[in-house]
DNA sequence: ATAGGCCAAAATGTATCCAATTAGAGATTT
DNA sequence: AAATCTCTAATTGGATACATTTTGGCCTAT
């Protein structure tokens, strides 16, 4: 089935937003997105809503609409529910992994590894913790959690380009002890190795808040 | 600030779907609503939108609204998300609840415990759960489990009038629990009671599987 | 120089009209 | 009798026009 109009234009925006082509606190005018795409502004004003229940897009009656940013407490706040959140949801995805998927993530964590472009790495970091929790019946869990990959994501970009040349094997080491886990569908071990790779990069994270001072106004 | 047009209709809609007035799997009509608050069918349009993004109404392209149905898996779920959320919520309040807050919170558990009424049960539970939250800040841990309260509100109900003569004394026991710990500022009793509370509320809910056969169609 | 108020331009919000889609009833066929 | 098809009424989606609100520049007064 396609999209939906509005549906085609969330989409498009939701992706800028990730890649970073729309950055935190940038103001979004209807009139002009509605130019873009052709349409009348309903449309578009409808996308912004499913953006903003996205946590993509905050909006402000009577005001507008801007591309949504996190402080650094919300942050820190986002990587303490992750630390709760996924394990649970990893636990419940091992069981139904194919082997094919299964196969996927080694050849993920084997691609993260020899990278060294930050984009790429972040494409594969995100592919592989989201098709590790692909096995899990789609709901509110799912939802919330690539929920907090998508609004966290500009910062783990961040992130990444101040830490990663420093930080990059400790992660690798972590990828695969998840891996081992999903492997041989030891859920427990899986959420252990999970939580702590989050844990660890919420406490790093915690060290760089220079990543939260912005320019951008308001 | 006095609330916007599509927010006023939203807040309504809101408190009838968690009043029960409007029961799930029901259909929303946007002319009806329209009518109703006498305004066109735009802001309603936008309202529908507000409450798909609180996961109270689903929304199906070029087809309606209808006022959103958990299965029995998913309601499982959000107690179990709920079983990890809310501890970690909890703890981030209580260093910052005030005296007073505690002193309402206190009496809110023996008022509970005076109640024989359901529907005063369910408002006053709420309200002590809500209200135990209040000294964490805004953000999106928040919001995701005042979700949580939202979509399962309908379910709570239905269990209540099933099980509220059996399990109130479980339940009375496990708010002095929390209610303690909170007032020594002990979280991690808070906390565990808390993940307790919930955890057997969910492993009950399990056993009455009836509330979930429906008769709304689709 | 700075703070405050005022006004104009720009953006958002609402209403109405028309187009497109869907759902449901009734008829037809197997 | 059950399933499928068709057609129509009802409902949602989108575009345009207008009303309302906000914002930011500019002027004035302290």
């Amino acid at each position: 089935m396609a999209l939906s109009s509005p549906g085609r234009v969330a989409q498009t925006l939701r992706e800028e937003i990730l890649n970073g082509t729309l950055a935190p606190g940038e103001r979004i005018v209807q009139e002009e997105i509605a130019l873009r795409f052709g349409a009348s502004r309903q449309p578009v004003r409808d996308a912004l809503r499913l953006l903003e229940g996205d946590g993509l897009v905050t909006l402000k009656a009577n005001s507008g609409a801007w591309v949504s940013k996190l402080s650094e407490n919300e942050c820190v706040e986002a990587y303490l529910v992750r630390e709760r959140l996924e394990p649970l949801l990893l636990s419940q995805s091992i069981p139904k992994l194919t082997s094919t998927q299964i196969e996927t993530l080694k050849n993920l964590v084997l691609e993260i590894e020899k990278t060294t472009d930050i984009e790429k790495f972040l494409r594969l970091d995100r592919e592989f913790h989201l098709l590790s929790y692909s096995g899990a019946e789609a709901g509110m869990l799912r939802e919330f959690v690539e929920r907090i990959w998508n609004t966290t994501q500009h910062y783990r970009r961040a992130f990444a380009k101040i830490n990663y040349s420093t930080n990059a094997e400790v992660t690798h080491m972590e990828h695969k002890l998840i891996i081992d886990g999903i492997i041989r569908r030891d859920s427990p071990q899986a959420e252990m190795a999970l939580e702590g790779h989050i844990r660890r990069t919420r406490i790093t994270l915690a060290e760089h808040k220079e990543i939260f001072r912005t320019w951008v106004k308001n």
